[in-house]
DNA sequence: TATAAGTTTAAAGTATACTTTAAGGTCAAC
DNA sequence: GTTGACCTTAAAGTATACTTTAAACTTATA
């Protein structure tokens, strides 16, 4: 099949595919005779699997590495099982600490807005700069 | 004083203060007789108000319009207070939405590895691509 | 045959918050 | 008077994941 049609069955947009391609996320593909990218259903495969490594919230370059592992895998298989769940331990590490981050934002913007509100109740419309450095 | 030394009392780079009043987060600074930018403790204030929002996550962009609205405050003292409000909710919203994001993606973490797992016991060290696939 | 739809490439643009670079002027101290 | 620390500007670079643009070629349809 055609860029196109990929595009249609995954939902990728074509110039995205490309973009891939350029990456390294995706195989150079072959060319047809009139020099268009053929595709096949390993492609349709291999695109469905990047959208779930997005998902997961692995990055571009990630994903790269991942794919080269799992296509070029050697000998030691279960090393790319040990490889994979490191990963997926990496990208909890991050989870877990960009949640850390927004929770404590979000308490935070809660102790802004009631010291705010306070203010108000006390007939203190005007907000002093004071407030703002010290939230 | 001259921008090295707000910059040592505040922490932030001389590079990074130029750069802030590019944005328009801090007012187009008086020069000396020299061309060198001069500030005061209303600067350090400013800077400090500046590194608060950040914490809170705001983007450069509103923490422009924000100090905008603080520093050039008019009449209506009350709107900017409402204001200030409604930006704290939607910041708010926003971290909400990202850790709704975080959250999911961390449990489809969890299930894949739990996956992963569950192969390796039953003594299949290899990955297939159909596990990606579906995780 | 001409038009429309699909494909090709490389390069530039978008968004965010800076940092780095380059090339040069100013000032205090030795 | 020169060394070193500090200041100036504008432009480009960094990182990420694309999207947009331009200019051109191929294929299917009317």
């Amino acid at each position: 099949m055609q860029i196109g049609e990929l595009s249609n069955i995954t939902g990728v947009a074509a110039h995205t595919i490309r973009f891939y391609e350029a990456r390294g996320l995706l195989p150079k593909s072959t060319r047809g005779s009139n020099g268009y990218r053929s595709y096949d259903q390993q492609s349709v495969r291999l695109l469905t699997i990047i959208q779930c490594a997005k998902r997961l919230g692995f990055k571009l370059e990630n994903i790269a590495e991942f794919l080269g592992d799992a296509i070029t895998s050697n000998a030691d298989e279960k090393l790319d099982h040990d490889k994979l769940l490191q990963r997926l331990d990496v990208r909890l590490q991050e989870v877990d600490t960009l949640m850390a981050t927004l929770e404590a934002q979000r308490s935070e913007i809660l102790t802004f807005k009631q010291q705010l509100k306070n203010n108000l109740e006390q007939g203190q419309c005007l907000i002093s700069m004071e407030i703002l450095e010290t939230a």
